[in-house]
This record gives C-alpha cells, sequence and structure tokens, in this order.
RNA sequence: GGGCGAAUAGCUCAGCUGGUUCAGAGCGCCUGCCUUACACGCAGGAUGUCGGGGGUUCGAAUCCCUCUUCGCCCACCA
C-alpha cells in the first residue's frame, strides 16, 4: 500500500492488479471452507453469453448490473453465489466455424459430421475464455471455480435426462407438422427463434378459373409461389357469395391441377376476395384445413427453398423469390392476374442469420407446453415469480396463456445429440429413448441409428439454474443453490429463456429457479437505434476500460439507467457518455489523497468502547451534520440497491460524497486539520470514517477505486478487502435534525454571501464584512460557532452577529428570515441594488398572496391535514418576514 | 388485431404512496477564479405554459378520461 498517490486516478495502474488480488484471494467463491460461513444464500445465475461471443455494451450492461447485485448482497454477508458459464450457442456457433471453413474453400458437408464437430470443439477450446476474460476486466466478481459450459459432459447428462424425463410423463413427442425452417442455416427454428418482422409486401389477386370453364375465382396471397403446391381452395361455410361454389373444382394455373373448392371456418370472408388458395406444405393454417378436409400435401420447396421437382420442370431449381416473379408473370401473361395491391405485414425472419424464415412441413421433436405453463403461470399469479418492471408479468403471463409446443429438434451437427434410437429393422422400427447410448434395439437386438439431428440450444439453457449445479445428482451445491434469487436480462430474453427456466424449474425441481426477473433497457445510440455491428454503431466497452476505467464504465452505465429505460450512449462521443463518471473517480481519489495525507497519527473510532472514542460532545456543529448525512446516505443508497434502484444509489452517494464531503465538509475541516483550530483529531476521525462509509457504499456501482482508497486507509492489512466488509448499518443516533438544519443555514448564508460578491463583482481576492442580524437563538449559534466557516469561505474579514446594518451595502435575506448585510460602500451601484431588492421583494409578494388566498380557503384548512396546514401556515409567516426585512433594506438604501 | 409503456430545461433523464427535497440532477451554455486534494477542479448564473384538452380533489408533474406523438412485446387474416 505505498505506491505513490498520485494527483490524477489512474485506473490502469490499479484494477487489474487489483482484480487478480481479489481472485487469489477467493473473494468471489462460494462455500469456501476457509471462510466463515455467512448467512442465508444469495444466488444470480449469469446469463451464459455464446462461447464465441466478444464482449458488446449489451453485456456491459447486463452484467454489470448483475455484479452491483452480487456485491451489494455479499458485503450485506449473504453467502453469495453469482455463477458463471458459456453458452455453446448452437446455430451461433456452427455458423461461425462454417464461416472459418468456407475460407479454406469447405463446407461442413465436405468434412463431415464427426470431423466438423472436432473442429467446433477446438474453437471453442482455444477461444471460448475470449469474454469470460473480459467480463474480468470490468471487476465482475463471479466464482470463476465453478464456471460450466452447456456442452460439458456433466451439463449433457442433465440434458438427457431431462428429454427423458419428459418423455416418459408424455410431454415430449415427435410429430409432422410445419416449422419454422431457415433455408440458409438449414434447420428447423422455434416460433420464438423466428423473429416477427414488419415487411412491406404485396396482395396479388389471382384468378383461378372453374375446372368446368364456367368461370373463375379470384384468391388473394402474399405468396404466390406457393400456388404451386395448392392442393384446394377455402371459402368460408356461411360465406353467401361462394356457398354455391363448395365442392366445385378449380384447374389450378400452371401446373393444371384439378383442386376442390373447401369450406373452412378459418377463412375471414372480410380479407382479400374472401377465397384462400390452400398449400398445406407451406403455411400453418393451411396445413390445419388440408387435414381438416384431408387434402393432400405438396411440398414444392427443398431445404435451400428452391422449387423442387414437384413442380413444372420450368420452376424447378429457381429460388423462392424467382419463381414467385416467374409464377406473377405467368398469371399476368394469362391474364389472370387481377390486381396487385401493397400489403404491409410480419414475416418470421431467422433469428441468427436475419433470413426469411420458410414455414416447411417436416418431422420434428416437441416438447408440450400447455402442461408446463400452467404451473408457470400460477407461480407469477401467487407472487412466487416477480418482476421488475412489474408490467413486465403481464408479457409473461400472456405468453404462458397463449403457450405453443416448442420445437427443440435442429438439423444441426454442434449440440446435444438427441437421445433416441431407432430400430434399423424395418420390421420393428421401434423408437428407443435412452438415458445412455444404445447400441442395439431394446426390443428386437437389431441395429440402432441414433437420430441425426440435435436440440435446441435453449433445451440446455433452461435447465441451467440446476444443471449447473450439479443435478441430476443431488450435490452440495444443489442443495445450498437452489433456488436461486434474482434474474437479471434483457427483455428479448423473457421466452427464450427466462419463462422457459421458470417451466423447468418447477417441472424437474418443484420450485421456481428464482424469485425475481429484473429485466433492464437496452443500450443504444444518441440516434435510440440499438448498437450493432452492421450498424457500426457499437462502443468497445474494453475500449471504455482503457481510457476511462471499469469504474467510470459501471458507473455511467448504472447511474444512467433507471428501471426499465433504454441507456443512451454516443459512440462517436466517448467523452460526453463516460467523462462524468471518470472525474467522479478522480474526485474520490483526490478527497481519499487529502484526507489520507493528513492521517498522520492514529485515527480515534466514533464509536465503541474504546478509550479513545470520540465523545459527542467534541463534535462540531459540521461534525455532527456530516455525520448526520453520512448516515441518511447509508439510510438511502441501501433502500436504493435494495430495490435494485442503482441510480438512485448512485445518485445520493454521489451527491453526499462530492457536495456534502468534499465541498463542505472537507472545506469546512481544513483549519482544525492544519493546527489553525483546535479539534484536528476529531475532524480527521469523522472525515476518515464518513469517508470510509461512503466509499463502502459506492463499492458495489465503482469497486476498483473503492477498493483501492480503502486498502490506504490506516490499520489496513494486505488480506483484507472491502469486498468482503461488512455493509454499513444506519445508526438512528446520528441523525442529528438540529445539527442538520443548523449547519444548512451555515450554507445558506455562505451562498447568499458569495452570491451578492459574485453579483457585485467584488474581486475574488477582497474580503469583505458582513453582518446578520434577525435569526432565532439556535441561527446565532449556528452561525456563532461556524463564524470560521462562514468567514473562510465567504472570504468574509468580519461577522457581525446582531449587529446593525451601517452605510451602504447589499442585502439579502434567508430562508429562516435572518437578514444578510454586506457593506460594500463604493462598490454597491445602488440602483441596481435597489431593482434586485425590488424584483426579490415582488417574487416573495407573489408568493405571500397566493399563500394567503390558500390559507384563507375553508375548504384547505378544514380538510387537509393539521401538519400539512401548519407548515404552510409557516411558509407564510417566513415569506411575510422576508418582504419586511428585505423592505428595511430598501428604505435604508433610499430607493424611490 | 391483442397486450404494455413513454412524453418534465437545449440533450439524457430523476421525481416512488397527491401536500417538505416540487419543479430537480448530470451534460451543455454564460460569468469569474490555476484558492497548496482535485482545472477530470472551485464559485456564481440563465433556461420549464411538467405533450394538448377535459375531469376528480381543499390541493395534480403525480390519480381518471380523451386527443396527439413516439416506443416495446405478442399475433396463422391468406
Amino acid at each position: 500500500m505505498t505506491e505513490p498517490i498520485s494527483p490524477q486516478y489512474d485506473p490502469a495502474q490499479i484494477e487489474a492488479p487489483l482484480y487478480r488480488r481479489w481472485v487469489t484471494a477467493g473473494l468471489f467463491e462460494a462455500r469456501r471452507p476457509d471462510q466463515h460461513p455467512a448467512g442465508p444464500s444469495y444466488v444470480i445465475q449469469m446469463p451464459p453469453p455464446n462461447v464465441t461471443a466478444v464482449l458488446h455494451m449489451g453485456h456491459g450492461l447486463t452484467y454489470s448490473i448483475q455484479d452491483v447485485i452480487i456485491r451489494f448482497e455479499r458485503m450485506r454477508g449473504r453467502e453469495t453465489l453469482w455463477l458463471p458459464g458459456t453458452d455453446h450457442a448452437g446455430i451461433a456457433t456452427q455458423n461461425v466455424v462454417e464461416r472459418l471453413l468456407a475460407k479454406e474453400g469447405q463446407t461442413r458437408f465436405d468434412i463431415g459430421r464427426e470431423a466438423f464437430v472436432r473442429r467446433v470443439w477446438e474453437f471453442v477450446r482455444e477461444t471460448g475464455d475470449t469474454i469470460l476474460d473480459q467480463l474480468k476486466a470490468i471487476g465482475s466478481s463471479a466464482d470463476w471455480t465453478r464456471t460450466y459450459f452447456t456442452l460439458d459432459a456433466d451439463l449433457s447428462r442433465a440434458v438427457r435426462e431431462a428429454f427423458v424425463r419428459l418423455h416418459e410423463r408424455g410431454l415430449v413427442y415427435r410429430g409432422h407438422y410445419i416449422i419454422n425452417w431457415c433455408p440458409r442455416c438449414l434447420t428447423a427454428l422455434s416460433n420464438e427463434e423466428a423473429e416477427k418482422e414488419e415487411t412491406d409486401g404485396k396482395l396479388w389477386h389471382l384468378r383461378y378459373p372453374f375446372a368446368d370453364g364456367s368461370g373463375q375465382l379470384t384468391v388473394a396471397t402474399t405468396r404466390p409461389e406457393t400456388m404451386l403446391g395448392d392442393t384446394a381452395v377455402a371459402v368460408h361455410p356461411d360465406d353467401e357469395r361462394y356457398s354455391h361454389l363448395i365442392g366445385k373444382l378449380i384447374r389450378l394455373p400452371l401446373v393444371e391441377r384439378e383442386i376442390p373448392i373447401v369450406a373452412d371456418a378459418a377463412i375471414d370472408p372480410s380479407f382479400g376476395s374472401g377465397a384462400v388458395k390452400v398449400t398445406p406444405a407451406h403455411d400453418p393454417v393451411d396445413f390445419e384445413i388440408g387435414q381438416r378436409h384431408e387434402l393432400p400435401t405438396i411440398d414444392i420447396m427443398t431445404p435451400e427453398a428452391r422449387m423442387a421437382e414437384t413442380v413444372p420442370a420450368r420452376f424447378q431449381g429457381l429460388d423462392r423469390y424467382e419463381a414467385r416473379k416467374r409464377v406473377v408473370a405467368e398469371f399476368e401473361q394469362l391474364g389472370l392476374l387481377e390486381r396487385v395491391e401493397t400489403h404491409r405485414h410480419a414475416v418470421g425472419h431467422c433469428y441468427r442469420c436475419d433470413t426469411a424464415v420458410e414455414p416447411r412441413l417436416s418431422d420434428q421433436w416437441f416438447v408440450r407446453m400447455a402442461p408446463l405453463a400452467k404451473p408457470a403461470l400460477e407461480a407469477y399469479r401467487s407472487g412466487a415469480l416477480r418482476f421488475i418492471p412489474e408490467h413486465q408479468g403481464e408479457n409473461y403471463a400472456q405468453w404462458m396463456e397463449n403457450i405453443r409446443d416448442w420445437c427443440i429438434s435442429r438439423q444441426l451437427w454442434w449440440g446435444h445429440r438427441i437421445p433416441v434410437w431407432y430400430c434399423e429393422d424395418p420390421a420393428c422400427g421401434k423408437a428407443s429413448v435412452s438415458r445412455t447410448d444404445l447400441s442395439a434395439c431394446p426390443e428386437c437386438f437389431g441395429t440402432v441409428r441414433q437420430d441425426e439431428d440435435v436440440l435446441d440450444t435453449w433445451f440446455s439453457s433452461w435447465l441451467v439454474p440446476f444443471s449447473s449445479l450439479g443435478w441430476p445428482d443431488q450435490t452440495p451445491d444443489l442443495a445450498a443453490f437452489y433456488p436461486g434469487h434474482t434474474l437479471v436480462t434483457a427483455p428479448e430474453i423473457l421466452f427464450f429463456w427466462v419463462a422457459r427456466m421458470v417451466m423447468a424449474g418447477l417441472e424437474f425441481m418443484g420450485a421456481v429457479p428464482f424469485s425475481l426477473v429484473y429485466l433492464h433497457g437496452t443500450v443504444r445510440d444518441t440516434q435510440h437505434r440499438k448498437m450493432s455491428k452492421s450498424l457500426g454503431n457499437g462502443i468497445d466497452p474494453l475500449d471504455v476500460v482503457t481510457r476511462y476505467g471499469a469504474d467510470a464504465l459501471r458507473y455511467t452505465i448504472v447511474a444512467g439507467m433507471s428501471v426499465g429505460t433504454d441507456l443512451l450512449l454516443d459512440p462517436v462521443d466517448l467523452e460526453t457518455s463516460f467523462a462524468p463518471a471518470r472525474n467522479f473517480a478522480n474526485k474520490l481519489w483526490n478527497a481519499g489523497r487529502f484526507i489520507l495525507s493528513n492521517l498522520d497519527g492514529p485515527v480515534r473510532p466514533l464509536a465503541g468502547a474504546h478509550s479513545n472514542v470520540v465523545r459527542r460532545e467534541e463534535l462540531a456543529l459540521a461534525d455532527r451534520w456530516i455525520i448526520a448525512r453520512c448516515d441518511a446516505t447509508v439510510r438511502e443508497a441501501t433502500a436504493a440497491y435494495d430495490k435494485l434502484r442503482f441510480n438512485e444509489a448512485a445518485s445520493a452517494i454521489y451527491h453526499f460524497l462530492w457536495s456534502d464531503l468534499a465541498d463542505w465538509y472537507i472545506e469546512q475541516i481544513k483549519p482544525r486539520l492544519y493546527g489553525d483550530q483546535p479539534g484536528g483529531d476529531v475532524a480527521r476521525a469523522v472525515a476518515a470514517r464518513t469517508f470510509e462509509i461512503a466509499i463502502t457504499l459506492l463499492h458495489p456501482i465503482m469497486p476498483f477505486v473503492t477498493e483501492a482508497l480503502w486498502q490506504r486507509l490506516p490499520g489496513r492489512t494486505d488480506d483484507r478487502f472491502l469486498s468482503r466488509e461488512r455493509w454499513p448499518t444506519p445508526d438512528g443516533r446520528a441523525s442529528d435534525a438540529a445539527a442538520v438544519r443548523s449547519f444548512e443555514l451555515v450554507q445558506e448564508l455562505v451562498g447568499a454571501v458569495r452570491a451578492l460578491r459574485a453579483e457585485y463583482g467584488v474581486e475574488p481576492g477582497r474580503n469583505v464584512r458582513a453582518s446578520v442580524s434577525g435569526m432565532s437563538t439556535a441561527a446565532e449559534q449556528a452561525f456563532r460557532a461556524e463564524a470560521l466557516t462562514i468567514r473562510r469561505l465567504g472570504k468574509v474579514t468580519e461577522l457581525g452577529l446582531n449587529v446593525p446594518a451601517e452605510g451602504i451595502g447589499a442585502s439579502a435575506v434567508l430562508s429562516d428570515g435572518t437578514s444578510l448585510f454586506l457593506p460594500l460602500g463604493e462598490i454597491l451601484d445602488v440602483g441596481k441594488e435597489c431593482a434586485r431588492l425590488g424584483a426579490e421583494i415582488e417574487r416573495l409578494k407573489s408568493l405571500v398572496s397566493s399563500q394567503e388566498s390558500k390559507l384563507s380557503n375553508q375548504q384547505f384548512v378544514s380538510r387537509a391535514p393539521a401538519a400539512v396546514v401548519e407548515r404552510e401556515r409557516e411558509k407564510l409567516l417566513s415569506w411575510r418576514e422576508q418582504v419586511t426585512v428585505l423592505s428595511e433594506k430598501r428604505q435604508r438604501l433610499g430607493c424611490k
């Protein structure tokens, strides 16, 4: 602790070494045998970043918040666990490695499944720790000894266990349905993974001729190319326009196939023409219509969304959009295109590559969600699961209520292979679901082959709250840390992950995995656009750490975002965003530097049974004031942290440290510290203690600078860390209302003197005399006690108490009616002073008159609480008093 | 189409249960200061019909209705 303390705080020198010391000392590790058992557990599951991820501001935001919470709870004495891990991120990771292969001119199909998976593992082993290392740079206090990867053997076992159990309960099934298909990633997606994007499309009105040549029927469609797979036209059964046509045959143009007109209640007669083409293989609604009417399904597309062999030769091989053009053109040629109108509608896009999703008919595995959603909804309704912001709970409930089955199979190679084996003997053909790998059919002992598909990444993620703790084994960690407490993430992840974790927790563990879900906002640029790679409007958090420090990054995030709002940062002007927090760290550093440099001897304690304890009667008014302010700040900050309102905690601490402690208290104690006044030891004791408390309160948000300062306080040893200190508790005896009010009057007086000086351009170096009169006894005592403070900070040579004003001067009146007079003599511009006083009197008079009418309002006096009425009366009296005082001043100056 | 939210200083936002933080903070702007902790600083200052309208109330930035403008989530109207 003996490094020189420079006047400018340099985070680069402090942060990294300090972080290493924290880790070496095991401060973030849960259930360390060498550490005293702490209180009840507090667990935050870190949303595992994708193993390929590189830290961006979104991570910076979410993990800073989580770290603030976990540090706060740790200091409060909870047995904390912030459990980190990485996600194998099926599609994302596979895409990354496929791109690497592409650079070598290869595809995954060239090298084959086994080699490809090996290749991905190599990639993951090389780069997989990147993001976790980056998290350390921003100060994350996660328990790295417990880091998991969602493809680890333990977690894979949990995945298999969960799959088998769901299957045993009949909640997993394989089915032939329309799913969302990404023609670029060549896999099925869940509904959540197909992100709806509003798109400007067109609505084509096509004429379908009747087979008997008796006319035509117009159908409207947004996807004309799918007509090649139409197997019916549907109308609403009650639609009188078409009821006579039901059963009639259409001769499908271009393909010359005859298809029936059917009646189905799913059709909305008011949309388009009221007649709909039915393509069971390429639209979910049409699929259902097809089932109801036993229509054939014609799959017209390849996995890449090109036209398949099932369509006329001239269309085969065309991309779906090319095919669309071609179909429309041919309809036009045939005179069968009635009209085209623009039409805005939502189209699903792959959440990984943004390709428009193709509804595709295929065999997939699904989880039946309704039975799982029921208890998950109940948990919310009963209050076992809460949300911040609260209204997000309704979002959750709405999703649960409308839940649809979850397609969990993916046609990828990177992931948990589906634990199902099919008997290759066609006579048997049994599908076996198994916890262990099968080499033979349990039914006929024939050869088996495992399902080729892997599971949705989120199928491992939803188990994380317990799989990361050892489930299905009953491990000590599982017993100690399930269920957890708070889950912090972005609202986008609510359905992907949060909602599903609740369902899995209830299903497999019988308890919600966390009781509070905190959904924070998004990082955006100054134009409110999401930060993204493609827009190039991102900010690299590590760049911010390098230039401003991790503390500044964290403070900016935490202080700049209140519950439910987004964080706006300017990517081209980091200075505007991060300098204020950097300046704050520097301010702290310098306040600490000042206090520390004055702590030469032993520091007397403020409380306790020590012989040298500072006694109450030794405290100056300023001491009592700062102690009371400090105590109030402890209360405010603790309450704010507790409610996850970090911006409020931050601003309370900021205000205390900067405005109260640095601007006033440190200025106040200088004469005592320099030996010009007695009581230096008391000032030192109070300054050291209140500063220590304040940096303790700030530590969860700015862990580095506060730890560095704390460790430099006297009596610290290398093995003690602020990170493991106990949270300050408010001390009722410290809230000294009288001292606070008195010192505030002193502040007000100094402020009034300064304002008058500035108003009349009194040179900064010039001392003036001041006199005050008309104050209460309490105020007089305060001014007498703090006379030196008033003189020093107001640059007042002589402070007259209750001395009558003499000569020409500037006047002001304090809120309690105290009259201030600065005899400025020739400096004073009498005309200006008259005008100033006049304006002030007018302002007060208008307050007085509105206050008078308020108080003469019988309704107000009788209905408002007595305390409120009393306060209002006092205000009125005070304002009247101030008017009187100022009017006298004006008279004395001889104002007209 | 269903659900939810937001509008307060030039900018970003606080303001929680209607009245003692009630019109605030930071940034920006103006004036003056290198006062031996800090110019990443100190002191002083200007700036608002609290989106419009209506209502409830003794009292509304705060509660209710309505309009306007933005945003988010969900959704199979082809």
